[in-house]
DNA sequence: TGGTTTATTCACTGGTTGTTCAGTGAGATC
DNA sequence: GATCTCACTGAACAACCAGTGAATAAACCA
């Protein structure tokens, strides 16, 4: 975890980054604003610790240029100031936190481990099997980055087999999983749907293993 | 947005209801912590405002369980107390914030929106999604810097929207976060809705996904 | 209180999707 | 190689789902 510290009092700064290191975080420090944002827009920082009156340039407008350039590392604003409207302003500015100087180092660890927490919690769920590519937070399938077009039942029964991609998917263990509950059994609808979906990605793509089920693999290369 | 206050104080309960549902928030309460445990357990909220002198079970171990049970929303935590160990304690807990009695509801709606944006992973104050601007503080929309009239339930809508812009978020989930408790499931208010907000955001914007839910899209441009 | 805005319900339409069915093809077994 | 079973396919149908406008109920404001 690597930590940018902007402060401009020299002994504030040499505390933080002793604090900081001894946690176990790697530290940058900056002791004015410009100083500060160039190195946010440069480096990739897990976290910020800012604070908000600073030479060259003012710490809620270093922010903001931050998140204007798309800088999405989680901020956590320091200052002697205690007046909320400055709080909420530095909010909406695009922070994460807020400590009003002064405060007890343990406080502001803990903060700071609130938000890595916080912020490393967002992953991108997609499923790759080779050249197909399923993205579950937004339902879409592509191959070879071409978007293809699924229903909602094709697009269930695509994310389970390509979460169980290389395995032997039986059809009974899909019907349960697609569907709620009671369902016909001998109806013939998985069998449909799979022959829609090998129209749609490939028909190499899903192998039948008769008398078995059915299994999702990767035609050049192997699959995990 | 939806969000769980569990407070014991009534003064301060339902002066934190009022502030929360006239800032466009869905709010449910509980006045210990029994009550509140069960409620942020069995319902999905985006938010929880946790008192930590709770009668019938403490705040933290309130805090604790959930995160045991996998919970993850953020948590803000409010208490009269202002020794910071305890606050240590309550961030290890899986505290996400902290905030000491007496605060300035402007203060606490600010870190709200602070918690709120950063768990749904953006960084920026205004959420943006192309030519579509949503101002989360003052609760008013723009579409090409033309500010567009919405009402309450539409802003509601809007904003959960773009708050997980790219997604794809199906009906129940809408209507679970923007409606608090005892809300007749089976009704077409949110096409309804939807409606309207194309109508008034352009069309192209709100991408059905049949069988799924509805999407909210960056027209020119892909969303991540 | 009365009037206006907003939320919800309802009924209806059109289109998409899920399901069924029957015929065909391919593997397996003996 | 004959037969049986299982899987695939295309077409047809039915069910479902979402969009819409208008009517009613509820909330809000003056």
């Amino acid at each position: 975890m690597r930590i940018l510290v902007v402060e401009d009092n020299a002994d504030l700064r040499r505390q933080l980054a002793e604090a900081l290191s001894q946690s176990g975080y790697a530290v940058d420090l900056a002791s004015d604003g410009e100083d500060g944002h160039f190195l946010g827009d440069t480096e990739p920082y897990d976290a910020v610790i800012l604070d908000l009156g600073l030479p060259k340039m003012d710490g809620v407008t270093v922010l903001e240029r931050w998140r204007e350039d798309g800088r999405d590392f989680p901020v956590l604003i320091l200052t002697a100031r205690d007046r909320w409207s400055e709080k909420v302003a530095g909010f909406d500015a695009g922070a994460d936190d807020y400590l009003t100087k002064p405060f007890i180092t343990e406080e502001l660890l803990a903060r700071l481990r609130a938000l890595l927490r916080r912020a490393t919690g967002h992953s991108a769920a997609a499923l790759e099997c080779g050249e197909l590519r399923v993205d579950t937070r937004s339902a879409r399938a592509t191959v070879k980055g071409a978007p293809i077009k699924l229903t909602a039942h094709e697009y269930r029964v695509l994310a389970y087999l390509i979460h169980h991609q290389g395995r032997v998917v039986p059809r009974t263990e899909l019907v349960e999983h697609i569907y709620d509950q009671d369902f016909d059994r001998d109806s013939n609808t998985i069998e449909v749907f799979i022959g829609r979906l090998r129209k749609k990605i490939g028909s190499d793509r899903i192998q039948t293993e008769r008398g078995l089920g059915y299994r999702l693999i990767n035609p050049e290369g192997e699959t995990v």
